[in-house]
DNA sequence: AGTGAAATGTTATACAGTAACAGATGAGCG
DNA sequence: CGCTCATCTGTTACTGTATAACATTTCACT
């Protein structure tokens, strides 16, 4: 409830220098302001699970989840990670990445529960940073056409594999 | 060869009722001859997994593909089907759904290629089959979008689930 | 305090994908 | 023809991704 103004057309952070502290503070309490409005448990491992996506930009395998929560004295299970990431998920406030079979958290969790805002995701291959963005009208269209068809649409998924411009600018490219 | 004017904007054929002995054979002979052209190699193993995938479609997973394969008496190991299905992929013979983790035939092997035709899937989520259609100028302007972040744009993926209009009709639904 | 729904802990297993190496096959060539 | 290099195939074993199922706990609400 900080930012009256929450950056409508700003580039997404992900892949610009930017103060990662503050980023993280916001878009947890965002989602804690979420889940007090909708009646959402923000459980300890969820809430958990929430801070090591925000942690980096970088899209998570269910599996560095996990391990980043037993890293932190949590002695869990595949299911532990999988819970916590399902729930994120379904109620907007991560991504996931059907390329990576992998998870970032949401950039905007603000905008409401999962087909609430329709994304599409930059996908680094050299940092595996995802930047989110909004795949907007022309996602929209591709839509419309699929409608004239008579498919009912549900989900729509747009992800950009490529570089980013810090990886382009390193030797390895 | 036989056909002069592929369908340019047709609804893909998927979805429809279709003449799908006419459909295999058409594609299959597009993949022969895209063969012959470029000088690959369209071995026994890769022809029938072509078939397997070209016989229905719905999107199968690759140990689904093994399953027919070993069903046609042929002994095979998990990286068998692998290996014939990349290289279907990589000759724009085949797709990857990312959503499913799954593969289709192609419905334009002639168009070259991988990145040479931009599609766009509607996957129904009833019947797992999958229509192709063209991304068209939706997919290049969110692609420009991200060009003018920075970002290199590699591979685009755009997957719509939903439900088509058979499964529409259907009770389930 | 009692009750039902939701969340967690745990085991076991299913599904997806690959590394690595040995053997077969096939086109090009002297 | 018979060599040779590159490609394709066969096979073992393994890594990684995801879920079923059931016992137990926690929590909101009476
Ligand atoms: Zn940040
Ligand atoms: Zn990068
Ligand atoms: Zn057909
Ligand atoms: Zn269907």
């Amino acid at each position: 409830m900080s930012d009256p103004a929450p950056d409508p057309a700003a580039p997404p952070a992900a892949f610009q220098r930017h103060d990662h502290g503050r980023c993280v503070a916001s878009a947890r309490a965002s989602v804690e302001a979420a889940c007090a409005e909708r009646g959402l448990r923000l459980t300890p491992a969820r809430a958990r699970v929430l801070e090591i996506l925000l942690d980096s930009h970088e899209a998570l395998g269910a599996y560095d989840v996990l391990e980043r929560l037993r890293a932190g004295g949590h002695a869990a299970q595949p299911p532990v990670a999988y819970r916590a990431l399902d729930f994120l998920v379904a109620n907007g406030f991560a991504h996931r990445i059907e390329k990576l079979n992998a998870f970032v958290a949401c950039a905007h969790p603000d905008e409401g529960a999962e087909t609430a805002h329709a994304p599409a995701f930059m996908i680094c291959r050299g940092c595996r940073r995802v930047a989110e963005t909004s795949a907007g009208p022309a996602a929209a269209s591709v839509a419309d056409a699929a409608r004239d068809l008579g498919f009912e649409v549900e989900r729509t998924v747009v992800e950009i594999e490529g570089v980013c411009p810090d990886c382009q600018a390193r030797p390895s490219e």
